[in-house]
DNA sequence: AGAACTCGAGTAATCGTTTACCTGGACGCT
DNA sequence: AGCGTCCAGGTAAACGATTACTCGAGTTCT
């Protein structure tokens, strides 16, 4: 593989040269420059990734850390942390964790050893993995959970948790129940407490047992759906914490025989492209994922290149889609 | 941040034992080794990568080029390839084409100039992009299209074609239509052709009429579809050539109030974890995506050990599941 | 006992860049 | 003319690991 010592015995100049001629320093003869890019072209030069990062003691390189790539939230997500990282010059490592602590780990050490620029991430579980970048001087953006003592971009879910049960509570259904994500995952509390709130706020009871929690990826929600609904005084709406669990509630609504919106209302986080195409079309909570993407590779190369601000807190508003999974009648 | 230095230096020790403590070399003095990794450990000591990967010339890490981060089959790809990377102590890099080339080509310098020991890639185009990698013996393997003179991974997708074409025939459906990916694509022009044997097989007039072509991504299956139905003699089936042209296909039929498997037979390819909600469900050719990457990575690894074998060619199989979008009825 | 051998651990070269520093020629000013 | 300034471009020192080579001590064999 050619290297710049190639480039500059093929130019007749110095390496030195080289370099500056193709990392557009001003000040090279333009001539010379020519020469340079010209030799450059016909050895296919490519410049030695490791060896300019080890040298410049920085990379234009960002991680991405995901806790699910088969979730469309999280691939929206990363469209755009892509789009904004590009326009700027920087790529962008795609790693996912399946909601494993272990695998974040890892992943973690990845980037510090690659000694990227910066990393963005939907953490876990518990600030502790995270800490160990900050020890390394890396900056982090969490996004859709939040990390202690970096900057966070989140949605307000509770919020949303709450205005969508209200929707439920409006449409006249009354004993309303909640397919959770797991206890523990901040976003599965958030929506949890809202869910919560909504019902306080409107003078129902809120009964523990009509709450199933599903890890947030695989067939949980199947089971909490079919054991929510096998109980006395079954629920006759459902908050659903994400779009993988909405598929395992729908299967059993299906299964038992439900007609969503009419013997049972449905709302689900995460507006989906599959989700106006059921029948009835399904009520969803719109995130903003790929603003959240977007804002937090903003705030991320901000940091990287001043890292002594305090840590900010973004929250971006999700909007409720009505459609006739949860309307009553 | 701490360098080898540091560790050899609170070690006592130089930095070759530091160095061969901490990759295994069977020959040094345990008590070194463990005064070693012990001072590795308090100086949160972590290798800088750059500078490994430059000494030894080679990294650990693959690069997998897609077309769409969106698109659940590359997804499932994107997992097949991670599992089998990481048990050998790979690391995988996930870059998003959106099918532009230009983009493509990009990342394709990024792969080079990092070093990257080895690239997946399912190429947008011809194979002249690729052909960069090729020059700078970086070993490819091409997943879903194919790719002039290295490994593929494919599916026998024209056959797939055939068969649901032909199954479509079985149910009593005459006149068969095809909502085509965009033509020059491999995968859509096998697809195509797949559905023409099944005609010519059947001695059913193969009429071009029936055919639209759209992006695979984005809404053109939309227009598409309702082109092909606000003609004379409309076609009373459609063979769908993915998933996201399946969700516009499904949107133009419900808005024309057809009701697949009773109106309109439906048949697409890639099976989603939302098929089986719709109603009625929808029949679906399933590719073994998942597979299709863990092979792929499997002649990628052999590859980076040996890339002297002549290209291969893996052809793996398609299912048609039948659901009730395609039973007459 | 002395030579030959073994082997663990240190010394220093090396990977391919970037860039601080140096050099020498051109130019301008007194 | 002589001196100072400026600046394009070359020389060589980093960056932080790995590893070929070297060295010295310990072991074995004659």
């Amino acid at each position: 593989m050619a290297t710049i010592n190639d480039v500059a015995t093929m130019a007749g100049v110095s390496t030195a040269t080289v370099s500056r001629a193709l990392n557009g320093v001003a000040s090279v003869d333009p001539e010379l420059c020519a020469r340079v890019v010209s030799a450059a072209k016909e050895l296919g030069y490519q410049p030695n990734g490791p060896a300019r990062n080890l040298r410049r003691q920085e990379t234009a390189v960002l991680g991405l850390i995901i806790s699910d790539v088969a979730n469309p939230f999280f691939t929206a997500i990363a469209r755009g942390v892509e789009d904004v990282a590009q326009a700027v010059g920087y790529s962008v490592v795609l790693c996912n964790t399946d909601e494993d602590a272990a695998k974040e780990r890892r992943y973690l050490d990845v980037a510090i050893q690659e000694r990227v620029a910066g990393v963005i991430m939907s953490p876990t579980d518990s600030a502790s993995n995270a800490d160990v970048l900050r020890e390394h001087g890396i900056p982090v953006v969490a996004v859709d959970r939040p990390l202690a003592g970096s900057d966070r971009v989140l949605v307000d879910t509770r919020m949303a948790a709450e205005q969508a049960t209200k929707h439920l509570l409006d449409q006249g259904y009354r004993r309303i129940g909640c397919v959770a994500g797991p206890s523990g995952v901040q976003t599965a509390d958030d929506r949890l407490a809202g869910y919560a709130d909504a019902l306080v706020a409107a003078g129902v009871e809120h009964e523990p047992r009509l709450v199933r929690h599903a890890e947030y990826r695989g067939a949980g929600a199947h089971g909490a759906t079919l054991a929510l609904r096998q109980q006395p005084d079954p629920p006759d709406a459902l908050l659903i914490a994400n779009s993988s669990l909405a598929i395992g509630a729908l299967e059993a609504c299906h299964e038992l025989g439900l007609r969503p919106g009419k013997d049972i209302g449905l709302v689900a986080f995460d507006d989906v492209p599959w989700a106006k195409l059921l029948d009835p079309p399904l009520t969803v909570v719109a995130q903003p994922a790929y603003d959240i993407g977007a804002v937090a590779t903003q705030l991320l190369l901000a940091r990287i290149g001043d890292n002594s601000k305090p840590p900010s807190t973004t929250t971006l508003n999700a909007t409720l889609i009505e459609r006739a999974s949860s309307r009553r009648g």
